[in-house]
DNA sequence: GCATTAACACGTA
DNA sequence: TACGTGTTAATGC
């Protein structure tokens, strides 16, 4: 547990002197268990050794749980809340000086039920990107030894990162697209679409809770922007803007886009 | 043109 | 009260 140490960003800290994350871990409740999708797979005495080792544990805003150069050491998934994988800087928002190596680059959204790291873990090396907390968000980590303990025995879990590793792999070919859309409402529709799969993120549901200034840090736009574009994609019957989140009402209609 | 930042009013948790 | 949304104005590439 010793390596999870992290910091709070600047910005948080100031705020809010946070003790280390493995200090602050404690044990999943029923309700956080019940949540995670690869632990029913499991038989009994895997299900109990993999209870025993999960941690959960609050992050604030900005609080980073990966940094890039790090050994992995836990294997993590979102409980609740909604993190961001990218390759940049630990500052909070864009402020600040930048990464050292390049411009930063918001990989994906990781809201609840979304489990990662799994292909570091596998190859015990370092982390190759930060994930930071966008908001207050409630999040797992199963020990790396537990991870490889049941990638040896468990065919289902097996499985279940064979299944994560495929879908993901599509997400991002799926991503380079996005990258490439000049178009920002359609940016925006296909950004959504993404957080929305049921696969990678069985947590969301219809309701995405996720504000608007988020998702343009995450799509990479203007708070403003990203409104105009929820309001062209409601009229367009894809979805709901609620307060502080998005409800689908047409997922293949925001796959597809304009 | 199009998107960004800044600023403001307003409504909600 | 603090935060999120919707909107407008000024500015930049």
């Amino acid at each position: 547990m010793e390596l999870l140490a992290t910091a709070a960003t600047a910005a948080t800290a100031a705020t809010k002197p946070a003790r280390p994350l493995y200090q602050r871990a404690r044990a999943p409740s029923a309700a956080e268990l019940a949540d995670i999708p690869w632990l029913h797979r499991l038989d009994p005495i895997e299900r109990q050794a993999a209870t025993r080792d999960l941690k959960v544990v609050q992050v604030a805003p900005g609080e980073l749980l990966c940094r890039i150069g790090r050994p992995a050491t836990f294997w993590f998934g979102v409980i609740d809340g909604l993190l961001k994988m990218s390759n940049d800087a630990a500052q909070v928002h864009g402020k600040g000086p930048r990464a050292a190596q390049g411009v930063p680059i918001t990989f994906t959204g990781m809201p609840p039920g979304g489990w990662f790291g799994e292909g570091t873990v596998i190859k015990r090396e370092v982390y190759r990107y930060n994930i930071q907390a966008l908001r207050k968000s409630v999040v797992a980590g199963l020990g790396v030894e537990t991870f490889h303990w049941l990638l040896e025995r468990s065919i289902p879990f097996n499985r279940f990162i064979t299944q994560q590793l495929n879908e993901r792999l599509g997400q991002f070919i799926a991503a380079r697209e996005i990258d490439r859309l000049t178009d920002a409402d359609a940016r925006v529709a296909r950004s959504l679409a993404a957080l929305f799969h049921p696969v990678l993120y069985p947590g969301v549901g219809t309701l995405l809770r996720i504000t608007q200034q988020e998702l343009g840090y995450l799509v990479g736009l203007s708070r403003q922007r990203v409104n105009e574009a929820l309001q062209t994609l409601q009229a367009r019957g894809c979805i709901r803007i609620e307060y502080g989140g998005v409800r689908v009402t047409d997922i293949d209609a925001l796959r597809r886009g304009p």
